[in-house]
DNA sequence: ATCCAGGAACTGT
DNA sequence: ACAGTTCATGGA
């Protein structure tokens, strides 16, 4: 089963797979001869699924691969995997909007030219990206992306297929039955392994819609979200960003944004969450965008 | 050693 | 409402 999808230029597929590297996030996928492959849940089934980056005559264009043996997909599950497919590629996102949008900006202008084309490439299950969000509260990035894969390795499942294994996240339910000690032993603090482990057992009782959310507004997601434990205003936003992919998210208080803006703005002390707010106005409905590319300026110092 | 990480809860006023 | 403290660990 092969599909092919047209993303509107521009659309820097590389760009979007270095990053997933440089920031240790590759957990889940592996590349085979030139193809990223990747095991995502539909409807609680596993499906394997690959994507080749072509430039074809029409543009910049992604072939989907369903791998599921001899068994076929119906035309309302390769619906919904496609449905999925577009949104983690951020397929239908119209970029030159956004660029259109920071013209005006002789500060935000010079990011455009440096990350032309590259997207937000999203988790396509909100369960993953909720943990993997609260791992990474108050750390850098490395530690965080050790603590996520020692919990792929010890709770998550395999996909066999070909002769090759392919790593899944572990289910809500599986998280849910694990102690906070196996957590403790992986260094997380008591805390974390707390918010995680009940984060679980409240999608597990049904406490918690995951699916529901995409159809409610940014303030009915905060007012689901945030009475959890564990759970603030920064990981809901990162949660619409990384994992819903709303565009116009703007975490003023996230301290790598405020560096950005510090960076990318000239300016000479870390500014404070209410300037960032005020600054980011101009960049409504692209907030999201704009918070992604400050960030990226972090990382090529 | 000391300070800070792409925070959040808790405590005291 | 608000500010200060604690949580845990790794990296600079």
């Amino acid at each position: 089963m092969k599909t092919i999808l047209y993303p509107t230029p521009p659309f820097d597929f590389n760009k979007m797979k270095k990053r997933l590297l440089r920031t240790k996030q590759a957990h889940l996928y592996r590349e085979l001869d030139h193809r990223l492959y990747r095991v995502i849940r539909l409807n609680q089934q596993l499906i394997l699924f690959s994507v080749q980056y072509l430039e074809t005559e029409l543009g910049p264009s992604l072939e989907v691969q369903f791998h599921t043996g001899h068994e076929f997909l119906s035309p309302k599950e390769l619906e919904k995997g496609i449905t999925m497919i577009k949104r983690m590629f951020s397929i239908d996102i119209p970029l030159h909007q956004f660029y259109e949008k920071m013209e005006g900006s002789p500060q935000m202008k010079p990011l455009i030219q440096s990350f032309y084309g590259l997207r937000f490439l999203l988790e396509p299950d909100l369960f993953e990206c909720m943990v993997k969000t609260i791992i990474s509260q108050q750390l850098n990035l490395p530690f965080a992306a050790a603590l996520t894969q020692r919990v792929i390795d010890t709770f998550g499942e395999t996909l066999e297929w070909e002769g090759e294994i392919f790593p899944v996240f572990p289910s809500p339910e599986r998280m849910a039955s694990i102690a906070p000690d196996q957590l403790r032993q992986m260094q997380f603090s008591q805390r974390k392994a707390e918010y995680v482990i009940d984060f679980a057992k409240s999608v597990e009782r049904g406490a918690v819609n995951l699916d529901r959310l995409y159809h409610l507004s940014d303030q009915e997601v905060f007012s689901q979200l945030l009475p959890l434990r564990g759970i603030g205003r920064w990981t809901v936003e990162c949660l619409m960003m990384f994992g819903m992919g709303r565009t116009d998210v703007l975490p003023a208080a996230d301290i790598g944004l405020r560096n950005g803006v510090k960076k990318v703005f000239g300016l000479d002390s870390q500014p404070d969450e209410e300037y960032v707010r005020k600054l980011g106005e101009d960049w409504s409905p692209w907030r999201s965008y704009a918070t992604f590319y400050l960030w990226e300026s972090l990382a090529d110092s």
